[in-house]
RNA sequence: GCGGAUGUGGCGGAAUUGGUAGACGCGCCAGACUUAGGAUCUGGUGCCGCAAGGCGUGGGGGUUCGAGUCCCUUCAUCCGCACCA
């Protein structure tokens, strides 16, 4: 080959992958097994750009460096293809998604193909498919099907559990359930009395109809239907989960967002709220993703307490993390929404409460977020007793309060909470201190101008716990108040259950129908249950969802069928496992292949999906593991978030009223306008002007003012976005520069999990890079120079360094320094004019999960069999790199001064001798007392002066 | 406000355990080849200074023979959360 043709090559190895099936994998049990994962993307209409296959770049140079060492790699690739573009899309233009999501796949697929990558494609997922979704389906009814019992910490079927209500009723049962479900009960299904608190006996289970044992169990069921207050789009007629909401719009499309009560399929992931957050201590992620998910999960400890209302029978309950702080309390307060707010109000307070809660209630988040400092509320005549001293406090409702926390209530202290405190002095309620700082005596609140947030201190004003600490009158107040039944020691977590029915068309249908009203999960063997075709993807003139058109949608009985499809976390919770054994249609996965490949070992993925997709897939393996069907709790060990590629825009300078454009170092004279101009009409910050006034009809005549004849641009580091006219797309690049080229320069523009700027240009240096390393083959006639001829001291040298950086480099996952290593390596053989077969092989070896195109071109031409994706990783010989003389840095009081070649072996009174006799060191000793000289071996000497 | 991360040349970044700051690449400067260069090759390039030398890892302070790296303090930028009881 005369010159080097990435063209010819890429095509060739890429097709030779494909045909020999070069990375098909199956379980092999004399290989240890490695599972390298890319979060699977959502195939976008847009194609990919440069960011895009970053993490996928790694991903792919560890599983192909990880298979050099001997592993079996499961390295898979898949479409998250359930989502709401497609589904907008068939909205506007009547296109079903399938088919807009076929197109997508497929572009997605050839611009991977021309990357290189070694995915397995035979096990290719796409969780639109109904031979995928059927196992979402499946594990759906699992978890219909089961409960979580407290007692043993995991998940059990909700046969058992009606065993045991048959038996023993529910007194002994402790369950993750509802919270307060006996109180929304419907009264005339169960004529409970109050204070029962939804207890029951065996025989009370035994008379009670299916309708009502069904409306019982679904408050224990890990999927349940309940009355869901939820965040409800109009505009896209669904409902979005709370990351799908940003600041009361919907993220995607930008429609206002309203809080709305209905019926809807939730999954109870706070059942795993504890063992979510314990698992977090077991695996190797960023500790700044883990700090986000511990945040989510949002433990606390404290004490639940009960305070009596004057003249009702009725509590409040109420949790706080600072039971020590009672005697404190001097008001409560109740979320405006909170469901007693109505029956304890005084007839004069009727009017206030009455327009503050309306008033609260039509507020929209963003009003809510951006007065925090506003305070609001309204006293509602009512007192509670504090259960430690009866004193009678007021009851007041606040809006910064919250429905969704604890219990929607709180005793306020306001002495030691600034919220409370700022609440009291507006309102002008009592403010008692009950703890002081150590050594510190109480002052007046009077005279205090915010609240003492005591985390530690002495009780005083307390009872019986004075004179504790914070820490002992915790724990002495949560003893009391369980002993006299007043309250409990109680741990709350912020973790809500993740709501699971989406009002669309393009996804899962739930696997589920309804007999008198109440749902029942379809047998196993009717799966998959195919999402059926609808004349229209909106939902139905009475606001039912799009699956409500379609024709015949009930079970072979006649029965209805679920309205709801699964939203988009459904399909991507799971799909990690599926690809274990992909083909499987008997079963999600099979126990030998799970056994086998375990868990991921390597999660490739960007940050954005921190708290959604994986605390969702935890909480999906989790159960999992409960039923025995997969053999590890979690399913990431190690995860890794790449940063954002951002794009480099480029400026041109409008002259206000003009067509005329101003370069960059001009534009201070005149009254300009910033416009963005696409990028490629830029080249190193000069503009185009010819191609520049073809861009757009409007700059055909346009006229510029120069500097130095030239057209210089402004540029600025914004999000890659096509309205920036900033977008890279990687075909473009790779018809240029080839695969291996743009392999390796996503990998040397910096870390890996760094946002950095695309810097078009700086492409160039690698590909003169890898043309270098061509020549190191082929003289500039192309004809073949490699010889056979033994390696020297230095040119084994310089392969051995670049074996051991390149090895540590990929081991922590230092891409970009492994880069620098294969240029330092490549300029040093050519300085050598090295064309040796024994060298240029390893080296190929080497580079080969860089460039695999170059690599395995290269290496056949070496005169080896094709297939360079197996061979063994050269081996490090610590002989070669050996020095026998090391040029020490000597340094004066710290500061380098000049070098001096000693030997290594050099005992340290012999280098102080040779360093002092050194003619060079008497000009920094000038005549003063030498007072120490350090010698560090074969790193540096330091004179003292 | 809380939590996390990051600050090193004109730019991306390197320095893995406290031991030669600026590897490697871009850009820039000079030169060679050339009809030409936005091709290729060679050399130079942290800043100030003619030089000797001095100054340099956001700022200030400290520990140390020695600090980009450790400690204290402060500033800036980015990300996440945001009345969480």
């Amino acid at each position: 080959m005369l010159e080097y043709n990435h063209r010819e090559i890429e095509e060739k190895w890429q097709k030779f992958w494909a045909e020999n099936k070069t990375f098909k994998c199956e379980v092999d049990h004399s290989k240890p097994k490695y599972y390298v994962l890319d979060m699977f993307p959502y195939p976008s209409g847009a194609g990919l750009h440069v960011g895009h296959p970053l993490g996928y770049i790694a991903s792919d140079i560890y599983s192909r460096y990880k298979r050099l060492k001997g592993f079996n790699v499961l390295h898979p690739m898949g479409f998250d293809a359930h989502g709401l573009p497609a589904e907008q899309h068939a909205i506007d233009t009547g296109t079903h998604p399938a088919i807009t999501t076929d197109k997508n796949i497929k572009r997605y697929r050839e611009q991977l193909d021309r990357i290189g990558f070694s995915y397995d494609w035979d096990r290719e997922v796409r969780t639109s498919d109904p031979q995928y979704y059927k196992w979402t389906q499946w594990t759906f009814i699992q978890l219909f099907k089961h409960w979580y019992n407290k007692k043993t910490d995991k998940a059990e079927t909700i046969e058992d559990l009606v065993k045991e209500f048959e038996t023993k009723g529910n007194a002994e049962t402790v369950a993750v359930v509802t919270p307060y479900w006996y109180k929304s009960i419907d009264k005339n299904l169960f004529p409970f009395e109050e204070d029962r608190d939804g207890v029951f006996t065996a025989d009370e289970w035994k008379d009670m109809t299916e309708k009502q044992k069904q409306e019982m169990l679904m408050n224990y069921r890990l999927a349940y239907l309940s009355d869901t207050m939820v965040n409800w789009c109009s505009a896209l007629g669904t409902v979005l989960a709370n990351d799908e909401v940003k600041d009361c719009f919907s993220e995607r499309g930008g429609h206002p967002v309203e809080r709305k009560l209905m019926k809807q399929w939730s999954l109870r992931v706070s059942a795993y709220a504890q063992r979510l957050l314990d698992g977090l201590d077991k695996i190797d992620w960023f500790e700044s993703l883990k700090e986000m998910q511990r945040y989510w999960i949002g433990r606390s400890e404290g004490g639940s307490v009960f305070f009596r209302i004057k003249g009702f029978e009725d509590k409040l309950e109420v949790f706080t993390t600072r039971p020590d702080t009672l005697w404190g309390a001097t008001f409560m307060v109740l979320a405006p929404e909170h469901e007693l707010v109505e029956k304890i109000t005084t007839p004069d307070r009727k009017e206030a409460v009455k327009k503050y809660v309306e008033w609260a209630k039509n507020r929209s988040e963003r009003e809510r977020q951006a007065e925090t400092k506003k305070i609001t509320g309204e006293f509602t005549g009512a007192y509670g007793i504090n259960p430690v001293n009866g004193e009678k406090i007021p009851i007041w409702i606040a809006d910064y309060v919250l429905t969704g926390y604890g219990t929607g209530a709180i005793m306020a202290v306001p002495a030691h909470d600034s919220r409370d405190f700022a609440f009291a002095r507006n309102f002008n309620l009592p403010i008692i201190q009950v703890v002081v700082k150590e050594g510190e005596e109480p002052t007046d609140t009077q005279t205090w101008e915010d609240s003492y947030d005591a985390k530690e201190g002495k009780m005083i004003n307390s009872g019986f716990i004075n004179e504790l600490d914070v820490k002992d009158a915790i724990k002495a107040t949560i003893k009391y108040l369980e002993e006299n039944e007043l309250g409990y020691g109680t741990v709350n977590y912020r973790l809500r259950d993740a709501i699971f029915s989406r009002q669309r068309y393009w996804g899962e249908p739930f696997p589920i129908y309804y007999k008198d009203g109440m749902p029942y999960a379809l047998d196993e063997s009717k799966l998959p249950l195919e999402l059926p075709e609808v004349d229209k993807y909106l939902p139905t003139r009475t606001g039912e969802p799009p699956l409500a058109r379609a024709e015949n949608w009930v079970t072979e009985d006649g029965y209805p069928l679920e309205t709801n499809t699964m939203p988009g976390f459904a399909g991507s919770s799971g799909y990690y496992l599926r690809y274990m054994d992909s083909r499987n249609d008997k079963e999600y996965f099979s126990r030998e292949a799970n056994e086998y490949w375990r868990d991921i070992d390597l999660y490739l993925g960007g940050d954005e999906h921190a708290t959604g997709h994986l605390i969702y897939s935890r909480f999906w393996n989790m159960f999992l593991y409960d039923l025995g069907l997969v053999c590890e709790e979690e399913p990431f060990k190690k995860l890794i978030n790449q940063g954002k590629i951002q794009g480099r825009s480029s400026f041109v300078y409008r002259k206000n009223g003009t067509n005329e454009f101003v370069s960059y170092n001009l534009r201070k004279n005149y009254d300009t306008t910033r416009l963005h101009v696409d990028i490629n009409l830029v080249d190193n910050d000069v503009l185009d002007i010819d191609a520049f006034r073809k861009w757009r009809p409007e700059f055909k005549n346009a006229g510029f003012i120069l500097e130095d004849g030239k057209y210089i641009c402004g540029w600025e580091i914004e999000k890659m976005s096509k309205s920036k006219h900033n977008v890279q797309n990687p075909d473009d690049l790779i018809e240029k520069y080839g695969a291996d080229t743009f392999r390796m320069y996503e990998m040397f523009l910096g870390p890996l999990e760094n946002h950095k700027p695309w810097d078009t240009k700086g492409i160039e240096g690698v590909y003169r890079f890898i043309k270098k390393l061509w020549r190191l083959f082929y003289d500039e006639k192309g004809k073949l120079i490699v010889n056979d001829k033994q390696p020297n001291e230095k040119e084994l040298k310089v392969l051995h360094q670049t074996i051991r950086k390149i090895q540590e480099d990929i081991e922590r996952f230092s891409f970009n320094t492994a880069v620098s290593q294969f240029m330092i390596c490549v300029n040093e053989l050519t300085d050598l004019k090295c064309h040796k077969k024994e060298i240029l092989e390893k080296l190929v070896i080497l580079i080969s999960p860089y460039a695999p195109h170059i690599a395995e071109e290269l290496w056949s031409v070496l005169g080896n069999e094709p297939g360079i994706s197996y061979v063994a990783f050269p081996e490090f010989n610590e002989e070669y790199i050996k020095e026998n003389i090391f040029e020490y840095p000597v340094s004066f009081n710290g500061k380098m001064r000049f070098k001096l070649e000693l030997p290594v072996d050099m005992p340290k009174d012999e280098i102080e001798k040779a360093v002092l006799a050194e003619e060079k060191s008497q000009k920094y000793i000038a005549g003063k007392q030498v007072r120490k000289v350090i010698i560090v071996p074969k790193k540096i000497i330091n004179v003292v002066v």
